[in-house]
DNA sequence: GTTCATGCAAAAAGTTTGCATGATT
DNA sequence: AATCATGCAAACTTTTTGCATGAAC
């Protein structure tokens, strides 16, 4: 049961920084690649695995959520720590964020019964939201 | 709403019936590789890209299913039997079927709450069997 | 001064595509 | 005979990694 919470002394960099403040920018969820464009756009120079890898300590960290997209995994800064997920417009991509503790605990109880640990899961809704299924 | 329906006249081959058969067969989600090697460990001689392409047409068809997982998509044969979700184990692969009108209620009503329609939603789990968490 | 992060380029990994050959209708 | 599908390899995309340099502690 070794967590793997073993902070691993994360140093301050403008490129952390910036990474973060550009994703936290963003209403929805980007891919690493557009917020490496976004980031340059702005100015600073730096470098697509710099971005990748800062985005991967924000997960780690619980400040970003990801999901995965036709066009790569996208991510989104979330502060609330608690694990959620998504209801999605297919069309316009508008997002809304949903808890469900019910889930969450349907999820590990049903893991148990079949006795699987260290479970994660999935749940992500879709559909056409009301301005897009507008007639 | 010109829909891109137009059967672009599909040929029976042995491959095409192969890839078919091959993810009926399989109880879970595979994705193409899995079952370019299920195909190949039975016998039958096949190119990867030629079960992507079998693959992409039943989904083409609504034959089948696809989600994206973390190494890669993952298809599942999909032929009008009633909606359910998985357990997966990560390690070998082992699924377990689950059913959860809960859950089907509960996104009902999360997407209805929001003004959502035209429904859908995945949910897995995915943990480690109690085989292979041995130990 | 030590340790961690960056940047580049190369490597992975998964999927798609061009093209000549072969099978299906 | 005319198409469409196959197979291979090469191209492509997204993401990861090795390694030398540079920054943070």
């Amino acid at each position: 049961m070794t967590d793997d919470d073993a902070a691993p002394q994360r140093r301050r960099t403008w490129q952390r920084d910036a990474v973060r403040e550009a994703l936290q920018q963003q209403p929805g969820f980007v891919t690493a690649q557009e917020l490496h464009r976004l980031i340059e756009d702005g100015g600073q120079r730096i470098g697509l695995a710099t971005v990748y890898r800062a985005l991967a300590a924000l997960v780690d960290d619980d400040l970003a959520d990801t999901i995965r997209a036709e066009d790569g995994d996208r991510y989104r800064f979330c502060a609330t720590e608690d694990h959620h997920h998504h209801l999605m417009c297919r069309r316009c991509g508008a997002t809304v964020e949903i808890t469900g503790d019910a889930v969450e605990l349907w999820a590990a109880q049903i893991a148990a019964e079949h006795g699987f640990t260290q479970v994660t899961h999935e749940f992500d809704v879709f559909g056409l939201c009301r301005a897009c299924a507008g007639g």
